[in-house]
DNA sequence: CGTCCTATTGAACAGATTCAATTACCGTGG
DNA sequence: CCACGGTAATTGAATCTGTTCAATAGGACG
């Protein structure tokens, strides 16, 4: 469908020992027997770097479950603009499409583990499990907020504030897991992050040294961020500050 | 939650005839007696040009079906900048928040005409029929498609290449019940169409005016576009002219 | 026919991009 | 441990697309 360059298929499938980081998620719909049934169904593969999950176009016939790292979603325009859609953490469900091609590529960001389940099998277990079906639309619901949430930034913020409010929401899910933390990683490289604010890298390039010289955050080592003003960072997300 | 204008609440219930414009695309679902059933539970309410049905942070406890006119939905930010997120045309379901509040806004764009059902009604429905659930499952994945194809147009197209694109989605919703048609209906201002797509209404109007000149569209009387050069209008859509 | 609102057009401006150059960083090998 | 090489990030300057502000035209309606 899209001339983007193809790497082969997913690495030889071996057992999923422990795949139940977003079962957790499922426990509240389903008993512990019924969890069980389905936990291990999956097997775990593991990708490099830099190496795509699917791409826009290929048959949606997989679903993943996103074990360890991190992946970039895009989409692509046929002279090769991109549109990173979204970022994915551990945790995350990817391949939940209704129709039977993706509508975008996945692509891991950092060396990433997952684990894999055919359509088929996954179709066949929330059959038979109609509370499963209601976590779905849950899940597609939320995220359906969030993209639009993203139309916002993208048609009406500035590249300060979208920036601001990206740093933001990484913040907010790392406080998830470790409440009051202010230290965000950024496995994402400038571009990555540029093509998903709808900006160039240099200009998020820019906008992080402007966030770096008013004090607001601390570039480290590592792709590290130190969040040191929240308070204003919000500000500048919501466009109560000038800032210039 | 948001400082906007408010206006009173929706005008007084009167029994609902007829609802079931997108009752029709549940009949694959469920069989008549169980369709029928539901279908008059709701109460028509009509609502003039520009009124709200409801606004960003009120309670989410009534279910929409448009059976006339045109909506649009958007979301402020606290200095009055818009984002219209969509445009609902008759048939279309709204309300289907999974949160207890709404996260957009929606306003009649054209005088409208809506079937309203009490969410407690519609959940205790929805909650007997499984298959009603995957239907819902596939409306909001279906909508999570858009906006992310929605997310490209505001990220990485050009203002030329968003009218255009914005003008076909309009001819494919048109083409789905008259095939062949080469007349759009625009109810939304011009206003509306900028805050869709991420500009200002100065070059939305810019833009229409290139197209007209160009010999791509008429601009006819009664917010009606016709469109003269369907194949040119894709190229241009698609950034593959450079047009200038 | 006049009023009001929307749409169009024009001209100056601004924010972000583009293109180019420099610097920083990281892994590798000596 | 340090030099090297390659990539990513930063910085600079010119350019450009789209915005802003302002004025004019058009259209619906009483």
């Amino acid at each position: 469908m899209l001339a983007v360059p193809r790497t082969p298929s997913l690495p030889a499938d071996h057992p999923c020992a422990s795949c139940d980081i977003r079962m957790r998620t499922f426990c509240s719909v389903l008993d512990a027997a019924e969890l069980e049934k389905f936990r291990c169904q999956g097997s775990t593969a593991r990708i490099e770097a830099g190496r795509p999950l699917f791409h826009q176009g290929d048959p949606a016939d997989v679903i993943f479950n996103l074990k360890k790292g991190s992946l970039r979603l895009y989409k692509l325009l046929s002279d090769g603009r991109r549109q990173v859609t979204g970022f994915l953490f551990p945790g995350a469900f990817l391949g939940l499409a209704v129709r039977d091609e993706h509508a975008f590529s996945a692509e891991a960001i950092e060396p990433v583990e997952v684990c894999r389940y055919t359509r088929q099998r996954f179709d066949a277990f929330v059959e038979g499990h109609p509370l499963m079906e209601r976590e779905l639309y849950r899940i597609a619901a939320h995220e359906l907020a969030v993209a639009r949430e993203q139309m916002v930034l993208l048609g009406r913020k500035t590249a300060v504030e979208r920036l601001a409010t990206f740093l933001l929401s990484l913040l907010d899910r790392v406080r998830e897991h470790e409440p009051g933390a202010d230290l965000i990683a950024l496995p994402m490289n400038r571009l990555d992050i540029a093509d998903y604010l709808g900006l160039t890298k240099e200009t998020v390039s820019r906008v992080f040294t402007a966030f770096k010289t008013t004090g607001l955050i601390r570039l480290l080592a590592d792709d590290q961020v130190l969040v040191l003003d929240q308070l204003r960072l919000e500000q500048v997300a919501n466009g109560e500050v000038t800032f210039h």
